[in-house]
DNA sequence: TTGACATATTCCTATATTGGAATATAATGC
DNA sequence: GCATTATATTCCAATATAGGAATATGTCAA
């Protein structure tokens, strides 16, 4: 078996640097391919090709206008990988419990 | 130019279903590959391997004691997922606000 | 030392991928 | 219809993968 398709899930599909810079300039509102490739200096093809995959994973949606096409963010999809992270969350709440810990026992050796 | 190597970056490597669930089972603490082994009902060298690319990226310890491997998350590596993603955080932040929005309103309209 | 246990590594195959280059498709305006 | 603009698709190469099977490594205990 070789590794899953990057069109299985957000996992996957976010996995790649770029197209989670797609992503990025897509958070901002919708867009055309054209300005995608020149906000993010790619080749055209190369971009249409990452849309193509976050649109297969359900990460963009694809809107027609004239000659355009308009793409737009659905971010509903990043919510598996936010919840899974999330749940990992106490971690970081942990040390920073930690820090804070430490921060006011010092706190309190030095008024004594 | 492949794909990303599933040891360049936790992106990379939690994109794999499996390396996730190993994740689930050591975020209670940490645990001998053979434990593993049981707890996910899988072969061992797959289970081996899996570690071994979290290990490669730093998702998780290992600590050598007698001829067992204990292995530990280390869940400061996931936390530029984390950022990410929770940088997509609004979005469902403004969805739910939309829906409580519609429900005062309703709730409203049948005060009427 | 030998055997048993715990774990890692190697070899294999099938498969998907990214980027680049070239080309195809589709819509617009004249 | 034709040229132009906007975007997608195809073909190619190199590469990395996950799983399975077999095997190697390392450690303990008698």
């Amino acid at each position: 078996m070789a590794r899953a398709q990057t069109t299985l899930d957000s996992f996957n599909a976010i996995a790649e640097h770029k197209r989670r810079l797609v992503l990025e300039k897509l958070a901002d509102g919708e867009r055309p391919v054209n300005d995608l490739v020149h906000a993010l200096g790619w080749p055209q093809p190369q971009v249409s090709k990452h849309l193509g995959v976050l649109k297969k994973v359900g990460l963009v949606n694809e809107r027609r206008v004239g000659r355009q096409r308009v793409y737009r963010m659905n971010a509903d999809r990043l919510k598996p990988v936010y919840e899974w992270v999330k749940s990992f969350e106490r971690f970081w709440q942990h040390q920073l419990d930690r820090i804070k810990e430490r921060a006011e026992r010092k706190a309190k050796e030095k008024s004594h």
